[in-house]
DNA sequence: ATAATAGTGTCTCTTAGACACTATAAC
DNA sequence: GTTATAGTGTCTAAGAGACACTATTAT
C-alpha cells in the first residue's frame, strides 16, 4: 500500500488531508410500506372471516403535507445502513423487530420533498398480524392501519416504429377508520429497440403525503410479483395456520380467487404438517401447518 | 391550503422559513454495471465465434484504491434523479445513450468509502455490442472491458431451530487484456419464522475498488434471474440477429448449455421473423430475427 | 339432518426436456 | 461429398387449471 498518487501522497496521507467537497448532498430517508393481513367483519359464527391487506400510515403533524398520511420513515444516520434505519423506524413505530424486510427502490426525483433535496430509499416489511400492536399515537403522531385496495383502472398500448408504450392506471384506495385516501397512479412502460424503461407517476392524489402513493404502488406490485414464486407470503402468517388461511392471504394479495386443489399442490413444499387442528370452528376442523423449516 | 401548523404557519410560510437541519448528509453516487456480449477468438472460418459477457471498468487514477478497477459512476447532482445521473455517466463513458437501464440496489454500509459517507445507488445497463466504442481513456482515466466469469464455489446449508442459513460462495473472475481481477463473494440467506434476509459480503478481493465486487455479483444475479422470464437479453442484441446468436447470449449469461428446440419454442414470442438471412457463413444460412415490436 | 368448510382424486391441456431427424450453403 | 450449422418433429414427464367428489364437525 505504498503507492503514491499524482500529488505524491500515499493512501493514508491522502485520507488524512481529504476534505469532503463542498458540493451539495441530499438527505436520505427510508420510507417503509409495512403490510399485514387481518381478519375483517365478524360474520356468521360458522363462516370464516374475510382477510384484508393492511398498510400502516402516519398522519403528519407538521408541514409539509400537514394532516396528510405518510409512510413511516425517517432519516438515515451516518453510522447505520438504510436497512438498519428502516429496522429502527419499524421498531419505534410498531415495537416489532423480527420481520421480513426488503429494499424496494430509491426514489430521487428532485422536488419530491418541497423542503429540500431528499432521496427516499424505500423498504417493504411484512408482519404477522398476531404480533402487531401499533403504539398508541400521541397527538402529533397518529398511526393507523389502512385497508389496501389496488385495482387496474385502465390499460393502454400504443405501437411505435420500433417498440411500444404500455400504460396502466391503477386506483389505490386506502380505507382507514374514518378516512379514505384515493390516488391514481400511472405506470408507463416504454420499450424500443434498445431501451426499456418503466416510470411511475401520480395522476391524482388525495390525502397521501409526498410521492408515497407511488411508493405504495411499487410495493404492492413487488409483493404481488414475489408471492407467485417465493415463500414471501408465509411471513404474513402466524406460527400455525391452516392452508385455507394461507390461500386467503394469497387471494387478498393477488386480488383474485384461486382453486383449492391447485393451490395446495403449489404450496405443499413451502409448509410442514403439524398434528394440531383448529377447534370449535362450527364445521370440520382444519389441520394446522407451519412454515417449512427446510427452506426452499 | 390554508392549514396552519402548531406554530401557526401556513405551508408557504413554513417552507420559506425552513432551513435544512444541520445533521450530516451522505454523498450519493451511482455506480453502473454496464454489460455487453461480444464475440471472442477468431476461429475456423466455418465455425461460429464464441460469445463472452463483458463488463466495463475504469482504472482509478487517485486514492483511494489507486490503480484498482472500479465501476463507472459519479455523484448525483441536486437537479437530477439517480437514473439521470447514471445516464449522464454512461454517455460520458461510452458515448451511448439509448440503452436498457435498471436500478439494482442502494448500498449504504458506513465505511464502504474510506473518504467519507457515500451511498451508492447502483444500476445495470445493457448495451448491444455493435454500438459500443469506449472512448479512448486518457492517462488518468483508463476504461476497459473485462470478460465476466461467475461461478459457484461452495454451497452450504445449516438448519436452525425455526429456519435455516444458506451460504453460497461465488468466485467472480474478471479477465481484462493484461489483468485478471479475482474476488470471492459470499451470499448469506438467513430465514427464520418471521425474518428472511439476504446479505452479500466479500471474502477476498483483488484489484477491484470499494465494494464493487458485491455490486457486480448483485448485477449478475439480477441479470441471470431476469433473463429467464423477461425479454431483457434482447437489449444485448443488434437490430438483426439469428436465433443461435440469441441462444449463445442466453447461454453465456446463464453459464449453461440450452437445448435448441426448447429454446426456440421459449423465445418464439419475443422475436419476429425477417426475410433476411446470414451470408457466407461457411454453412447453411440462418434466418435473421428482430425484437418483437408488439411487446410481451 | 344441515351448513359450512376440509381435503382428495382425476381428467385435460400446456409446457419443458430430451433426442433424433432433415435441410442447406460454402468449400 | 464433407463440414458445420439451421431448423423441425415428436415422445415423455411434470405441472397448472378445472371440476367433482368425499369427509367431518357444531349446531
Amino acid at each position: 500500500m505504498e503507492q503514491r498518487d499524482m500529488n505524491g501522497l500515499t493512501e493514508q496521507e491522502f485520507l488524512k488531508q481529504y476534505r469532503a467537497g463542498d458540493y451539495e448532498r441530499p438527505s436520505v430517508a427510508t420510507d417503509m410500506a409495512i403490510f399485514t393481513v387481518t381478519d375483517s367483519e365478524e360474520s356468521n359464527y360458522r363462516k370464516l372471516p374475510k382477510k384484508e391487506l393492511q398498510i400502516l400510515l402516519i398522519q403528519r403533524g407538521g408541514h409539509p403535507y400537514l394532516g396528510n398520511w405518510a409512510l413511516p420513515g425517517g432519516f438515515v444516520r451516518p453510522t447505520e445502513t438504510t436497512e438498519q434505519a428502516a429496522l429502527r423506524e419499524l421498531k419505534e413505530e410498531t415495537n416489532v423487530d423480527n420481520v421480513y424486510l426488503e429494499q424496494l427502490y430509491t426514489f430521487s426525483e428532485p422536488g419530491r420533498d418541497p423542503r429540500t433535496w431528499v432521496m427516499s430509499c424505500s423498504y417493504m416489511a411484512l408482519i404477522d398480524s398476531s404480533k402487531v400492536q401499533v403504539k398508541a399515537g400521541d397527538d402529533a403522531h397518529k398511526a393507523s392501519w389502512f385497508s389496501v385496495n389496488y385495482r387496474l383502472l385502465k390499460e393502454q398500448k400504443e405501437l411505435l416504429e420500433d417498440g411500444f408504450i404500455k400504460t396502466k392506471q391503477y386506483e389505490l384506495k386506502l380505507i382507514g377508520h374514518d378516512v379514505t385516501l384515493t390516488s391514481v397512479v400511472e405506470c408507463t412502460m416504454t420499450s424500443t429497440e434498445a431501451t426499456s424503461a418503466m416510470k411511475y407517476s401520480m395522476i391524482s392524489n388525495e390525502g397521501l403525503a409526498f410521492d408515497h402513493a407511488k411508493i405504495i404502488s411499487y410495493a404492492i406490485e413487488r409483493l404481488r410479483g414475489k408471492v407467485e414464486y417465493t415463500d414471501i407470503a408465509l411471513h404474513l402468517m402466524p406460527k400455525l395456520f391452516t392452508l385455507t388461511n394461507l390461500q386467503q392471504v394469497y387471494e387478498v394479495i393477488l386480488d383474485k380467487q384461486l382453486l383449492k386443489a391447485a393451490f395446495r399442490r403449489k404450496v405443499a413444499y413451502l409448509v410442514e404438517e403439524t398434528d394440531n387442528y383448529t377447534e370449535n370452528a362450527g364445521h370440520r376442523p382444519s389441520r394446522l401447518f407451519r412454515r417449512n423449516r427446510e427452506g426452499i
